[in-house]
DNA sequence: TGCGTTTGTCAAGTCTTCTAACATTCTTTT
DNA sequence: AAAAGAATGTTAGAAGACTTGACAAACGCA
């Protein structure tokens, strides 16, 4: 069926067929043909020669060998062109700081992390990124010129088009700092800027758990909880940016005080910061378990009580099912109101697993409508750590190949 | 800025910009001019006038008298012909059941409402439409023949492209029947069909309190809760139709049974339904309130409430106080989701007005995130009871107007 | 080797849009 | 009242994108 409904102010983009090709060809795994293209375009195999033919021109795709088919000429190959140029991928996250390089078909060719504190302010931390970015790009022989573009997610709500945050819970010091601005003047190359967790459902949708799913929620739990939502393909950031901002939700009004001042956030009883809150109330109060014997009580962190879980600690394991618990619970209430086919759980707490997500499965069922939850497929984010760092070079790729597909007459650099 | 990222599988239309030029036309109150249209969708004024002549030419927009300007040659205004046709809108809710009339303009000819019981099943209510259809047919001197197409809503998940509701909680009968291909094969007439709360959003959207809002929250509050979301223009009904299906989150896990079996539904804390059993109770309990003065109390409405209330009667105060402040914990949670720049209270519950307004509006601030809460506007509807029976006149005419734009070469029809 | 099948390319024609000039119709200035 | 200024709408010619229909290319299969 057609669509017959337009929006408000149709956006007009020059050559749009022109980038919808190379869009699908970036994330087609295993490249498709010129044919396949024109038929899920709905265009003459004569109008995607042509298409296809300055795309080459261009460098920015290439041709691979023939796949062998049941019957007739077999189909020629087109992928994106690796070789064609790099790009960095930065996960701004609120304790570590991920840096990553990457070729054009988005193959990491070297990666740093490092810990990190956000709320040192904006000039620190980009000093720091810059000097992190710099040490990589050293290691490996390169020189900035060589990138093409940069992405970088932060743990706030963004603007993309003004590319800053705007009141953003946990970022002390960077309310309306001109984050792109300034890192677009001091390398002199694009960047493209969005929250960490929009970005890690880009990366998922894009090579992970969800892969092209046209509706995809992603719940990043780390030291905070937030979300990122995938509508009808596109990053969807509501009105000021702060869509799925869910850490703050109030969950539970008699439960614990929560930084942002609030009791009972979501945040406050299933990050992982509230989770190594509960592992020293556990050690304090004397309950025989296997935390106690893992170092200082102030040093332990969502990880240990993952490990003492794993080793069949009870303790642990109810203080992680408490935290899948809430977290199902907000989530239940997600997929109600916005019913997607994937629920992608990522970010360090998520790298526990099932232990974890299980309670999360069980609460979305029992809180869910039937329809939606019977349809709802929550996995843990295949990307693992670096889904929001692969969703940053999504973006910084957006920026590199559409940029050189604009050019007319073929580019160089071969 | 422009936008580098398409989905996966790109819907090419023809004549893409006459139809985005049409909806132009239609969504600008007071009509536009060619130059403004070149202006808005960045074409050229040459190339606006061959596409608004050929939609002149089908007749499906007119010119109408210039506009005085401040200065140089007045504008030529154009907008849709309303006497080019004519168009139904029907708003089948749980109780209720309305037929509009309208003109290509959207103004309403004339409209019937009757009480109406939706559990019946598909077939009888389906007699029953077309029952009232052929009586609002009769009384204005028309035929079937003159209607161009129709649109729908209903209280259930709706699959847009199937034309039919999927595991609706409040329609027994209806899981699976093929309304859509039933009335087109019926009246020999295209028809769409969504979801009532959707069709409520698109309403206010097109002629409401949302006009031209990007991103829109509709709830209705009528014997049951529902919502409708308005993302980037769009409705927006999630991977298996049941997005925005907010009327059996759990509030209050130690609430009154709901009629779906669970405990503490929004819609029974907040619905019509549970606001005429509050009041009931209230009488019951001997308190002394106004109800008791209304008639027998197993024939309490929410419509008495609301007229206690309004007459200063405190027990009716509170139990819609009480009703506002849970929707309220709803919408905070959407508004902390979806963070859209409009939320638009509609239904018959709606119409109380403030008394329901303020402690949602109250409810929202304090628990939504400040940048979120800080921008969101919750309204009444405009529209007031015709929200969705509008947006189904909006479906209706978007068939219409883009079926015959579609045609090549002047069509009669004057 | 020939046939069926699918892919990719070419040439001619159609359709859309752009540029650049011009006509139109108003207000403001002289 | 006439001229200048300003914005709108139209026309003609050219550029580009896409389609159709034909054809060449490259495989499996008989």
């Amino acid at each position: 069926m057609s669509q017959f409904f337009w929006p408000a102010p149709f956006q007009n983009v020059k050559n749009i067929n022109k980038h919808a090709v190379l869009d699908l060809i970036r994330f087609t795994p295993g490249g498709v043909s010129r044919a396949e293209l024109a038929l899920r375009m709905d265009l003459s195999r004569a109008a995607m020669t042509a298409i296809v033919n300055d795309l080459l021109e261009n460098n920015v795709i290439r041709e691979t060998e023939s796949r062998n088919k049941q019957s007739g000429r077999p189909p020629i190959i087109l992928e994106i062109n690796p070789a064609r140029g790099f790009v960095i991928g930065i996960d701004m996250g609120a304790t570590h700081l991920t840096i990553a390089l990457t070729d054009f078909s988005a193959r990491v060719v070297d990666e740093i992390e490092i810990p990190f504190d956000i709320t040192q302010g904006p000039r620190p931390c980009l000093a720091q990124a810059e000097a992190l970015l710099t040490e990589l790009l050293e290691k490996n022989d390169m020189k900035l010129s060589q990138i093409m573009s940069i992405g970088m997610g932060v743990p706030g709500p963004i603007v993309s088009k003004e590319g800053m945050v705007v009141s953003p819970p946990i970022m002390p010091g960077w309310d309306g700092y001109p984050i792109r601005k300034d890192m677009e003047s001091k390398w002199n190359i694009p960047v493209s800027l969005n929250n960490d967790a929009e970005l890690g459902a880009l990366g998922e949708w894009a090579y992970g758990a969800g892969r092209g799913e046209e509706h995809l929620a992603y719940i990043k739990v780390g030291s905070g909880v937030g979300a990122g939502l995938l509508l009808n393909g596109q990053i969807y950031q509501g009105s000021t940016g702060s869509a799925g901002e869910i850490g703050h939700l109030t969950i539970d009004e008699n439960g614990p005080l929560c930084d942002c001042g609030s009791t009972g956030c979501l945040e406050a009883v299933s990050g992982g910061k509230a989770i190594a809150r509960q592992a020293r109330e556990a050690v304090a109060s004397g309950h025989r378990t296997l935390l106690s014997s893992m170092g200082p009580p102030e040093e332990l962190t969502a990880r240990d009580v993952a490990a003492a879980a794993r080793r069949g600690d009870l303790a642990s394991q109810q203080i992680i099912a408490k935290a899948g618990t809430y977290l199902g619970i907000a989530i239940a209430g997600m997929v109600n109101i916005f019913n997607p086919r994937v629920v992608v759980v990522g970010g360090g707490v998520a790298q526990i697993g099932d232990l974890l997500l299980q309670p999360i499965r069980d609460t979305v069922q029992r809180r869910s409508l039937v329809g939606a939850a019977k349809t709802v497929k929550i996995n843990t984010a295949v990307l693992r750590r670096r889904s929001s760092t692969m969703g940053a070079v999504v973006q910084a790729l957006s920026i590199a190949l559409h940029q050189i597909a604009e050019k007319k007459g073929g580019d160089s650099l071969p």
